[in-house]
DNA sequence: GCCTTATTGACACTGAGTGCCACCCGGGCA
DNA sequence: TGCCCGGGTGGCACTCAGTGTCAATAAGGC
């Protein structure tokens, strides 16, 4: 790792602290970027070249992890169902940046504005288009046909489940796990012993 | 209805259709309010008196759309399965104020756009919370437990089909009807003959 | 020490969204 | 007729996110 990406690594992470920091004691919304550039002593125009959004600040990483996730998929046996390697795709990656309360925090944060709310969704969106292809291939579906919605419809829906158990943990105050929310959730949608489309 | 709401359902008619007009000729982004305003004989700052933001023009009636749904789910059979209920309430709504071709393109409008897609997900959100009761209700599930998923988990589910029955339509040019892509979605994610969690 | 290159900060600008206030128009009232 | 009153409207100014531009500057190679 060159000189240049470590002390840029360093600048983007102290914007994070500093920005985060804000942001929970604050508030999101009542945040404004110039603070955030103020606290972390940079100029506004450089908090840009750092991050695209507000948003990313918080939901950077989310990309990343998407891509944890597909790693996580492809290393499923080959033999395991589509939707069962998608469920255990989904419990390796935990994020450890946090901790819990911490991670409740940000999670009702989340939630709770609207703006970043919908930059979330959107970041899971960008995980359905990272995960799908490898469902593709496990159904054995042409890649192109675009009619068959059977990997898409799997992908979303687990990641909808995601999106469930971590709303129903928010409400809950952490007081059941995600794992075992998420699980839940699965089970609701395809009960166990049901079994897949010939 | 009185003079006055029918004056201001003519003005928001009017403001929608040349709103539409210009963001499906000239793109969504490239469309500024001021334009729409200038289009529509109404000031800037009247604009925001009949819509909250640029994008509820597009996605103004998801709302009532929502609604719509929650009635049709209410009138669903009580000894439905909520799986099977959801889907025939979602089967029985339609949106008839466009003909298919512009109905593509706006499809295609908001997927393209991720601040409208964005705010066309937090719709589907809206949608889930009006949905959730009917659903808790049916499962017997008790209203205030946040840690039973179950219905929410369904609820979810069966947007997240939708949605992508939805963006396959527009990949594949609105060859395959949306209604048959939401059924292969739906099957997709619970096979037909599975049965519910006792 | 000089030249090249990339990062930074400062400034200006667009565009969405909000608050404020004066104006106008119609209805009720004396 | 003249006055008042209330709601819709337009205009103005403002905040804030996000982008383009450009000069200054600091670091690295020669």
């Amino acid at each position: 790792m060159s000189l240049w990406s470590r002390t840029r690594n360093a600048v983007h992470g102290e914007i994070t602290r500093t920005a985060m920091e804000l942001f929970l004691t604050r508030g999101f919304d009542a945040t404004t970027i110039d603070e955030i550039a103020a606290a972390a002593g940079i100029s506004r125009r450089s908090f840009f070249r750092y991050f695209g959004t507000k948003e990313d600040v918080v939901l950077g990483d989310l990309i990343a992890r998407g891509e944890e996730i597909r790693q996580a998929l492809e290393a499923r046996p080959d033999g395991e169902e589509p939707w069962t390697a998608l469920c255990n795709a989904l419990h390796s990656v935990k994020d450890t940046a946090y901790d819990d309360d911490t991670m409740l925090a940000i999670f009702r944060m989340v939630h709770g504005t609207p703006s970043l709310r919908a930059r979330s969704i959107e970041k899971h969106l960008q995980w359905q288009a990272l995960l799908t292809p490898e469902v593709r291939r496990r159904l054995g579906a042409d890649p192109a046909d675009p009619f068959d919605v059977r990997a898409d419809a799997l992908v979303a829906t687990v990641i909808t489940c995601l999106d469930v158990a971590g709303e129903a943990w928010t409400r809950g105050d952490g007081a059941v796990s995600l794992e075992d929310l998420f699980d839940a959730a699965a089970a609701a949608v395809r009960p166990p012993g049901s079994r897949a489309v010939p």
